[in-house]
DNA sequence: AGCACGCCGACT
DNA sequence: GTCGGCGTGCTC
């Protein structure tokens, strides 16, 4: 029997599988799905089992199976296909779509170790370098001299460089200790131990002291509550009172957390029709994916809760996304108390260790609700009865590397595998869905009100080029009022600025100079926190200047805004102002994000000053301020998408005002007051931003009317990259259709990013059935003649065209 | 001669 | 992607 095995090599040839021959001792254990190790050049490498075969056409030398690596199949035949529809659709290799699906440890690691073949013969050798053993694994213990003559020992045949695959894998254990004697039995012992033996006399009554029913204990709570040492239950163990047992446990990021049982809330007419549509449609078997447009606070969680409890009822399973920023506690509290433990979170906030056993419960069957970021779309929950897609709009449910999948798209592709209904969610949805919906592709529904029937809150604009005469301050003096009188009535604000660091760029005022990154074509932002200039692109940092480097002048001075800039006016307007900032300075740390909002949340602070993190899916009642300080920044990004982010955003960020009883006002502060954006997210309607946005995505050819696939082409050298671009738009030319528009190459609006040069080709059409051919054929070219000196990369549907 | 370096093809 | 083989050219 034969296996194809797609091998963990990143490389377009390699990009198929691989025959295989399953010795005969693995031919009942190896299955499709798994991964297995197998030899591959002379490298070993992991791989995984694709299909099993009593033929092999290929003619060459076929190796063997070196071992499998797993005991079950980490793939089903579901997740095969999926990653084969994917690779095709996305222009990703096979094996980072497999590597993609599965949590992080199940990606092998690789060592190369020396291997003294007759070490009989070469006793120096076995003495000196190999330290008696017939390997040596730390290949880095050598100085230069001594890895040359190792080298020079595998010319000659002696010493051979071995590959071996590291399964990273691994199953948390903990020790148990098991009660093997009654508890009179303990007292008899103790009675017979000698006095001076205290230690031996406080463990047998401690065992003694063990409720009648409990016959073992987790070593570690046991230890703890006595204050014993491992060297008293070593000595427990040789005389023969306990034994010591290890099991596997589940790595709960969640832990010994209590989540009190909420159940259904009552719903309101609205939610009650769009909860019963669905409904019906499920019991007649009709499988649609719904687009739910639901304004802030209109109780789309709730909906969401209901559906998944009406599909669990049924013995199916279910999945429910959500963009990884709003995945916040008071989210996942949702979630674990209305379902309890049957809930598996996945989020990149969890360590390795623990998203692998959320992944594992998800297989094992022993949760049936999944709630995750973007790649728990791949959770291997079989029969599922339905996926939800909350803040559809989003635009981190895009991969930003390969393989660059929309989780929307795999979403509908699961669905219709299992022949369930897909959920979009949002007051705000992306123009794209929404256009589906209005072509019926997406059946739209629709909650117009809040749930509780609070008013949206009131959104005043504040013009900021009239303001400049009275005030050139960051706040205008009526938000500087709102937050006064806030602070004065107890009551919380929260306000959003865009741009994180203390300012945007650092600039000579005498000659013009401007500090950029030395390896990217950006100017570097202040960090006064740690006294650094930071590139956010690649991560430079250098001292801040005191003098211009060019003019040596005194005149170095700072422009723009950023949050902690921000945080100081705010501290020296507002002295006795509790102020807590968040971006991704402050929550870079695990579990600093949910520290600071639960901070926020107790009223331990008065204001939450923050980038986009913020905007979304915050649910605190006593906010009855928000405002924005600068809605230009993302009105001004010269890219297709940024009226519809800002309108986005604005409505997101005025959604978290007037969640409770109390009344919500928001405070919008632009040099645009009059942009049909803020306009529009002001009065609450998207509606007619929909339509207004979309005559201008008609007039400019920008999607949804047309499609796009951007080309990326990047080298350290900038002509090698300009001369590839050209030659592939050359190539695409002769291919496609003459409806088509091509445009570039044109360098990215960042030219360099890290050394390298960056150039783009965008493809807009309509209808373009020889794309995908052309574009495979392309990443198949392009590979072959440039080796790695030029690297091409494939968007389909950017996200942005920058 | 000895080896560092770059290029190229193969990998079941 | 990574390794080994091979050719070129430089150094001790």
């Amino acid at each position: 029997m034969y296996a194809k095995v797609i091998v963990d090599v990143w490389a377009n040839q390699l990009n198929r599988p691989f025959d295989y021959l399953i010795p005969e001792e693995f031919e009942d254990i190896i299955e499709v799905g798994m991964r297995v190790a197998v030899p591959f050049g002379s490298r070993t490498v992991q791989g995984f089992v694709m299909d099993i075969v009593l033929e092999t056409t290929f003619e060459g030398k076929i190796s063997p199976i070196i071992k499998p690596m797993d005991l079950e199949p980490v793939l089903t035949p579901e997740m095969i296909l999926l990653g084969q529809h994917m690779s095709q659709t996305v222009f990703a290799f096979l094996i980072s779509c497999y590597q993609t699906m599965l949590p992080p440890m199940l990606k092998s690691k690789y060592e190369k170790y020396f291997h003294l073949k007759d070490p009989e013969a070469y006793p120096e050798i076995y003495q000196n370098y190999f330290n008696g053993e017939d390997t040596v694994e730390d290949v880095g213990q050598f100085t230069n001299q001594e890895l040359a003559k190792l080298l020079r020992l595998r010319k000659e045949g002696v010493v051979s460089v071995e590959h071996k695959v590291i399964d990273k894998a691994k199953v948390k254990m903990e020790d148990w200790l098991i009660r093997l004697q009654s508890p009179m039995d303990y007292q008899v012992i103790q009675a017979a131990t000698p006095l001076k033996a205290t230690k031996q006399k406080l463990f047998l009554a401690a065992l003694e002291a063990l409720p009648k029913e409990q016959s073992e204990i987790l070593k570690k709570d046991f230890v703890d509550q006595n204050g014993f040492t491992a060297a008293d239950v070593k000595t427990a163990i040789s005389k023969g009172w306990v034994k010591l047992e290890k099991r596997p446990v589940n790595r709960d990021p969640y832990a010994g957390r209590e989540f009190t049982q909420t159940n259904a809330l009552q719903l309101n007419e609205a939610q009650q029709l769009v909860f019963d549509e669905v409904l019906h449609d499920m019991r007649q078997d009709i499988v649609k994916t719904y687009l739910l447009e639901g304004v802030t606070g209109s109780g789309k969680t709730e909906l969401y809760l209901q559906w998944i409890d009406e599909v669990i009822q049924k013995g199916k399973s279910a999945m429910m996304l959500v963009p990884e920023i709003s995945l916040t506690p008071q989210m996942v509290n949702r979630f674990k108390s209305r379902f309890g433990d049957r809930v598996a979170v996945l989020h990149s906030g969890l360590s390795a260790g623990e998203k692998f056993d959320e992944w594992r419960k998800i297989k094992n069957k022993e949760a049936d609700i999944v709630v995750g970021a973007r790649s728990s779309i791949f959770a291997p929950i079989e029969d599922i009865g339905i996926i939800i897609l909350d803040e559809e709009h989003e635009s981190s449910y895009k991969q930003e590397e390969n393989p660059r999948y929309h989780a929307r798209d795999i979403a509908i592709w699961r669905a219709r595998y299992h022949h369930c209904p897909v959920i979009l969610g949002s007051a705000t949805p992306s123009l794209e869905s929404r256009a589906r919906a209005q072509k019926s592709v997406y059946q739209l529904l629709e909650l117009p009100t809040r749930a509780k029937d609070q008013p949206l809150p009131e959104v005043k604009i504040i013009d900021m080029k009239q303001e400049y005469s009275k005030n050139r301050g960051t706040f205008s003096l009526e938000l500087q009022e709102a937050i006064k009188d806030r602070l004065d009535k107890k009551e919380q604000t929260v306000l959003l600025l865009n741009r994180r660091g203390y300012s945007s760029f650092v600039m000579c005022r005498d000659c013009g100079y401007v500090l950029e990154c030395p390896n990217c074509d950006i100017s570097l932002t202040l960090h006064m926190d740690v006294h650094q200039m930071k590139c956010h692109y690649c991560g430079f940092e250098t001292n801040i200047p005191r003098r211009c480097p060019k003019c040596f002048e005194n005149q170095i001075r700072y422009y723009g805004t950023g949050t902690q800039k921000v945080e100081e006016e705010l501290q020296e307007l507002f002295p006795e102002a509790r102020i807590i900032r968040m971006d991704v300075d402050t929550t870079r740390k695990k579990g600093q994000h949910e520290a600071l909002l639960n901070k926020f949340g107790s009223n331990q602070a008065d204001i939450l000053l923050g980038t986009q993190m913020i905007a979304k899916g915050l649910d605190f009642p006593n906010v009855t301020l928000v405002g924005v300080i600068n809605a230009d920044t993302s009105l001004n990004i010269p890219d297709f998408r940024s009226f519809e982010r800002t309108f986005q955003l604005l409505t997101q960020v005025a959604g978290r005002a007037g969640r409770g009883d109390l009344a919500g006002e928001v405070m919008i502060q632009s040099f645009n007051p009059e942009n049909y954006a803020i306009q529009l997210a002001k009065s609450h309607n998207y509606r007619e931003f929909y339509a207004r946005e979309m005559q201008v995505r008609h007039m400019g050819n920008y999607p949804p009317y047309v499609f796009t696939t951007m080309i990326t082409v990047s080298s350290e050298e900038e002509g090698l990259a300009l001369r590839e671009a050209v030659k592939i738009r050359q190539y695409l030319e002769q291919i496609l259709t003459g409806q088509t528009i091509l445009l570039g190459p044109t360098p990215k609006s960042i030219a360099r990013i890290n050394k390298r040069y960056y150039f783009q080709i965008l493809i807009k059409y309509k209808r373009e059935p020889q794309l995908t051919r052309a574009l495979n054929e392309l990443m198949l070219q392009t590979q072959q003649t440039t080796a790695n000196k030029v690297t091409v990369s494939i968007d389909v549907e950017p996200m942005s065209f920058l």
